[in-house]
DNA sequence: GAGTGGTCTAGACCACCCG
DNA sequence: GGGTGGTCTAGACCACTCG
């Protein structure tokens, strides 16, 4: 039986894991619930009981569904939050959604990378980075001051055009490097005069400040990046697994 | 061939996983360098090419591996602190190792949890919770102010002598309830009077505010968090991923 | 013992990428 | 065209849990 591919071109895995997904926020397998054994989903899709695993695997790994061994698989209770969190943070420096937000360019040079930046990107001190510096503003509040940093050496063919035309991380991937992860240390500061100064706020005033540095697919760091924060309007909700 | 949980009960493909990962970190096989496909490694293992990949499926979501449709599996280049921040972040809170902590027990009582405290529980305003409140020391300095909340119903035999000799978890953990997920919710702000005198800082410090809720692995919410760190000494590092 | 998930086989064809 | 990963089969036996 010739059963690859099927449905215009969608996997079979890919279509049970839709459908089980859709049958959870339907409410037809409720929080807590077991579900089908796998064998009766492999009679029930008419696909061998790998496939179902396939499926019901991408559902443990987003936590909407865990198993028992000897027991059977079961709807956890949902915690919407988590992907939202997930794409908020991982989106938000370039072009979220949600509320009225834009971004001023400040600024954008070549210079050579001091000791930090040059350790994050993994390259050497004194390398070529792109320095891309801008003002992000929610409803035109300004809320975030991002210092970009980005080796020269990988995109070179970076113009001021392609910021205002699409976000950095869009650039990354035309130029072959896919945005995977990134990991971020967090403090909170008081503002400095400068960073008042552009914020329109008092000296002083809380910061969360980040230090982010972002990877592509295969490990390659695209990005190192210094963000301040305004405190008293913005928040940073996180996922944290395991 | 009765190939099944050989090896003093190690299934093969944990076996393959923890081969190839000794290898890469070996440096047998080199960051961005191509593995042997997926047939070459099932002949070496002498297994089929899907437990081959049951074995790299694992790596790759770790982020030491990544695949090319059509062209090959490659080492991805390390990023040591991954691993690593997500146990730093996930179990900083009871028990951290590393430096010289402790915790002291401010509060432990019993009393109906608010609106806010219920939401995050998923439990109904007024239902009992077990407040835990402790500060916590890096090397004799207070650095953390944690605030905790826990469904009564759920474990209502939680005495202060667990706290003494395990951490929360683990207790949890004693009661059925797999520590799976967290979720933070994390801002800058000032040190209120209250929590200034308990870190004998100043009025108005920076403090890295958190409320966290932590589920269990069948996504039940078994503790909501308030957590004030001083700011001038406490980072936060957090990886983000996709 | 019955039922479940965990591991594994020995193949197959498809889709993609490269020279 | 040749090699790679992507999807899938139709079974098998093992390990775990429960009544």
């Amino acid at each position: 039986m010739a059963n690859y591919t099927r449905l215009e071109g969608i996997p079979m895995y890919v279509w049970i894991r839709e459908d089980l997904r859709r049958e959870i926020r339907d409410g037809i397998y409720k929080r807590g619930e077991k579900l089908p054994s796998e064998q009766e989903l492999a009679i029930k899709y008419r696909v061998s009981r790998m496939t179902v695993r396939q499926s019901i695997a991408e559902l443990i790994d987003e936590g909407l569904l865990f198993r028992r061994h000897g027991v059977g698989t079961f709807v956890a209770i949902p915690h919407l939050e988590r992907d939202h969190t997930r794409l908020t943070n991982f989106f938000d420096a370039e072009g979220g959604e949600g509320s009225a937000t834009r971004a001023s360019l400040l600024a954008m040079k070549v210079l050579p990378a001091g000791q930090k930046i040059a350790r994050a990107l993994d390259i050497a001190k004194g390398d070529s980075v792109i320095e891309v510096k801008t003002l992000r503003y929610a409803d035109d509040v300004p809320i975030t001051v991002h210092d970009a940093y980005i080796p020269h050496k990988l995109f070179s063919n970076l113009q001021k055009e392609h910021l205002e035309t699409q976000n950095l991380w869009s650039f990354f991937e035309r130029n072959g490097f896919r945005v995977k992860r990134a990991i971020q240390k967090i403090e909170a500061r008081q503002a400095t005069k400068d960073i008042a100064n552009m914020m329109k706020i008092k000296e002083g005033s809380p910061i969360l400040y980040k230090e982010r540095t972002v990877y592509s697919e295969n490990g390659t760091p695209v990005e190192f990046t210094y963000c301040y924060n305004r405190g008293d309007i913005y928040s940073l909700t996180v996922a944290l697994e395991r």
